[in-house]
RNA sequence: GCCCGGAUGGUGUAGCUUGGAAUCACAGAAGCCUGCGGAGCUUCAAACCCGGGUUCGAAUCCCGGUCUGGGCGCCA
């Protein structure tokens, strides 16, 4: 049988249909994740049109069915007639399917796709309510990747504007050698600079006289805060790191203006049907595109002329464009307007416009994350604690340290990814600290204890052959094996990551029952079973790595 | 006010695209270590915001509410 095996079913399924009808029945519907077996014939539409009870035609249809081949047995369970496959059949093949590299990836053709995720101001270190964006941002890419893509992430650098502004001017008191990490010691510089910009008239016109500067390209004043910007970036990228979700690349908005990309996109989008001017400002009226809000005139000039964020933004989109098929963004919800904006602003101007995938915010449990209330909780907190209480919950062991990191961080990412990303969150340390049930560290202790039965195995793999019937666990468990495919497709196609570590919990949880059930070393089955154990750990472990999670050998 | 999301056991979640037998975890109750690693396994108890509609069948689709998050720019 050189057909794949996932092929192999979905052709089962179709014959199966083609029998039921050539019997005279009407085409019935088909649950292919029925509680019970492989696929489920549903009789409730024939029960209608035969004006006949449908557990009657349920059981009917199991008599003809049980006939072929691959099938083991054919069911009535309340006019449901639940089918499974002989897995007896297929599970060598299977075997030999998932074991080859290109299972559970793509056939398709590879694009170019450019993520920008994160992106956040280089103001103050991480809080917790961004941790969302590079988490999902870092783990799509690497989803993309898996499946076949050519993909690169970007981090988009604010480093123009009244913050940026703000900024290099607080940071100029800035002396090396504080004890702190750098970000965390710098957003007291920003933050009191911050305060003169409300409260000192003379701070308030220095700023505002460097804004001017920096928007109308000035090159010292581009360079000052640019330099600014790497500083304060300069930590924030240890925390990125930490957590393993640093971009390939960071581009610098200062850039766009330095070389004059801004101004071709003002002249271009002049042009533009839409345009109309206001006091010597230029706006996109979008009247006619259903924007809604009292303000529909989209400004991208000011009354001076320069430029604003969005227009910088637009001309940033064009740059993307020129290198990559597609590109993708990963924003807050904060970001919806904006982003319908930018893509008619670009669809006037003739210009590819980009995917967009929002996450909701993150609150703490109290309410909202607010830097003013002191309702801030930073990201590399979080890190240092989750990774402390990895560290007490290790017993002797060798890179204790290094293992506790990779538990530590692996849960949070997990805690983060495994809600669908547009669903409010709220951010419970408790909850994010509980390493048991639906949590990173499970499916890395199922991946640790496959390792370790291929250790104690101390001998190359033998084929898979089979010696006795297979049992329950073992069955329900190359189920799940056989699902992947078309997790990672869908995930893919939807850009909904969070499908991938629920899939993970539940394969760490049909291994750990096959685990309880059966035997492998020195077991008759044992050439079957430790390559079922190679093949749940390789899956667990392509899972895990497309959620940036380590998979450690031993814990 | 207008526009865009969300609402599922006590808590947190999956399922909604493509209608079919409500997922999983935490917390609660009761069990399982002479077994390849107990961060494990088994059992019990517990939920679809409210009204209508379409359908043999609605958590899912349609209409109308309620509550809730976000947005409404010469800011970034």
């Amino acid at each position: 049988m050189s057909q794949r095996v996932v092929d192999k079913i979905d052709g089962i399924v179709h014959d199966i249909s083609n029998l039921v009808k050539s019997k005279g029945f009407p085409e019935l519907p088909v649950d292919r994740n029925p509680p019970f077996g492989d696929f489920a014939l549903i009789c409730f539409p024939a029960a209608k049109s035969l004006k006949r009870n449908p557990n009657d035609i349920s059981e009917e249809i199991g008599k003809e069915i049980q006939e072929n081949d691959w099938i083991i047995s054919a069911k009535n369970e309340n006019g449901y007639c639940n089918v499974s496959i002989d897995w007896n059949k297929i599970c060598v093949d299977f075997i030999d399917e998932i074991s080859k590299s290109n299972y559970g990836k793509g056939d398709i053709e590879p694009k170019n796709i450019l993520i920008e995720h994160t992106s956040a101001n280089p103001t103050g270190p991480f809080h917790m309510g961004r941790a969302r964006n590079p988490i999902i941002g870092d783990s799509i890419a690497r989803l993309l990747g898996y499946y076949g893509h050519n993909v690169s992430t970007e981090y988009y650098v604010n480093d123009t504007g009244r913050q940026a502004a703000t900024l290099a001017h607080g940071i100029a008191e800035y002396r090396e050698g504080e004890e702190k990490k750098i970000d965390h010691a710098l957003v007291e510089y920003y933050r009191s600079a911050s305060d003169s910009l409300k409260n000192d008239e003379s701070v308030r016109n220095q700023i505002y006289e460097k804004m001017e500067l920096i928007e109308s390209g000035n090159k010292e004043a581009l360079n000052e805060v640019k330099t600014a910007a790497e500083k304060m970036l300069e930590g924030m990228k240890v925390s990125l790191r930490e957590l393993g979700a640093e971009a390939d690349n960071y581009y610098h908005e200062s850039d766009l203006i330095a070389t004059g990309k801004v101004n071709i996109v003002i002249d271009q989008l002049k042009k533009s049907d839409l345009c109309s001017e206001e006091k010597g400002a230029y706006y996109l009226d979008l009247e006619k595109e259903n924007i809604a809000g009292r303000n529909q005139k989209f400004f991208f000039t000011r009354d001076n002329g320069l430029s604003l964020y969005t227009t910088r933004d637009i001309a940033y989109h064009i740059e993307k464009f020129k290198k990559y098929d597609r590109a993708l963004n990963i924003l807050g919800e904060d970001h919806k307007l904006q982003s319908k904006l930018l893509g008619i602003a670009l669809r006037e101007i003739n210009c590819k416009i980009p995917e967009t995938l929002f996450y909701s915010f993150v609150n703490l449990p109290g309410g909202k994350m607010s830097t003013r209330a002191g309702r801030v909780v930073y990201l590399d907190d979080i890190m240092q604690q989750i990774t402390d209480l990895a560290m007490q919950k290790l017993g002797e062991i060798e890179d204790k340290e290094k293992l506790a990191k990779q538990i530590g961080i692996g849960a949070l990412r997990y805690n983060i990814l495994k809600v669908q990303a547009e669903k409010g969150f709220t951010f419970n340390i408790e909850e994010a600290l509980n390493l048991q049930g639906d949590s990173a560290p499970f499916a890395m202790y199922s991946h640790a204890r496959a390792a370790s039965i291929l250790r104690n195995f101390e001998k190359k793999l033998p084929k898979p052959d089979v010696e006795s019937e297979l049992e329950e666990s073992e069955i329900r468990l190359l189920r799940t094996l056989s699902k992947w495919p078309e997790i990672v497709r869908k995930s893919v196609e939807n850009l909904a990551i969070h499908y991938i570590p629920n899939y993970a919990h539940t394969l760490a949880s049909d291994f750990n029952q096959f685990y309880r059930d059966c035997p492998v070393l020195g077991d008759q089955n044992e050439g079957f079973r430790i390559n079922l154990v190679m093949c749940s750990k390789k899956i667990l472990n392509e899972n895990l790595s497309i959620l940036g999670i380590e998979a450690p050998e031993r814990m």
